[in-house]
DNA sequence: ATAATCCGCACCAGTTCGGTCCCCTATCGG
DNA sequence: CCGATAGGGGACCGAACTGGTGCGGATTAT
């Protein structure tokens, strides 16, 4: 568990087709075609996508979508938060107040904590990235290197 | 979003509780109270937990439970697992087949790795560190250091 | 035997999610 | 100026999941 909604999955293929031509303007259903998710969905995750400002569209009869910005400068965590509003890995940690237990709640500071780890792995992947047959970053020697971000403290 | 459950963060609320006393046998009721979590509810989460083998039971009167190993060798990623099953960020990347689109999809492999990424996020705390008022890890100099996890090929 | 306690399962209401449809607005071409 | 094409904003529905409750049965100390 702990998985992202079906719909962004979903959109973020979308997302990775539009990368691919960054320079034509593609339609909901040529996008839907070259992405295989069906027609209907690809046009409410664009919907999204535009509010997000993550796609620009263009209407009238010539009309579709391309990514408003590089897909360099997209990360995963972008789509995301267009698609499911912003991370958040416990309801605590978004609103804030309204926690019963907000007093004794020793934990807080520490899902912050993972959150932000979280937000992280998601922004470190970019639609250039997902959208190469194979991830490839600036791989380093060691194997599983820790995770530096909890020696930050906020 | 992107959230885990609710139940799942009342487990770890749970079983922060319980690694607070770890010689003593609490039982459910007991840890209800002290946890101020709804009695039937952390008595639900108590039989995951210990189906998970994260806590052992001891059953008859003065029965109660207690973590199964000492609070440092258990992280949240352990709690989140025993009670959301294992933690798979995209939904093919649990089954790995029957996806649809299976040869045409480029970003499985980069998906793989952002999972990895989270789950090394929740393994980096341990129950000890959540019973702690405060998180205080290694505490580095640098303020938002990037993921090298990314940097490892699985 | 009795009481306390855990165990396993079934059950229910509320919400969320995926998916579809419809009508409106904007733009281009003739 | 008109009509075809395409996006925009909703409403809407069925299915699945989630949180939460309850009950009978098994186990153990007194």
């Amino acid at each position: 568990m702990l998985k992202i909604a079906k719909l962004t999955d979903y959109g973020t293929l979308v997302m990775t087709t539009l990368a691919l031509e960054p320079a034509a303007c593609l339609n909901a259903q040529e996008l839907a075609a070259r992405s295989h998710v069906a027609a209907p969905t690809v046009a409410k995750l664009l919907k999204l996508l535009v509010k997000g400002g993550l796609v620009v569209s263009t209407r009238g009869t010539h009309g579709g979508y391309r990514l408003a910005r590089g897909a360099e400068t997209i990360t995963v965590a972008d789509v995301v938060s267009a698609l499911e509003g912003p991370i958040a890995i416990t309801a605590c940690a978004q609103h804030g107040g309204g926690c019963t237990i907000e007093g004794s709640c020793t934990s807080r500071s520490n899902w912050r904590l993972i959150d932000e780890a979280v937000r992280q792995a998601l922004s470190a992947v970019t639609l250039a990235q997902m959208a190469a047959p194979r991830a490839k970053t600036t791989r380093m020697p060691g194997k599983s290197v820790p995770l530096h971000v909890f020696a930050a403290r906020e």
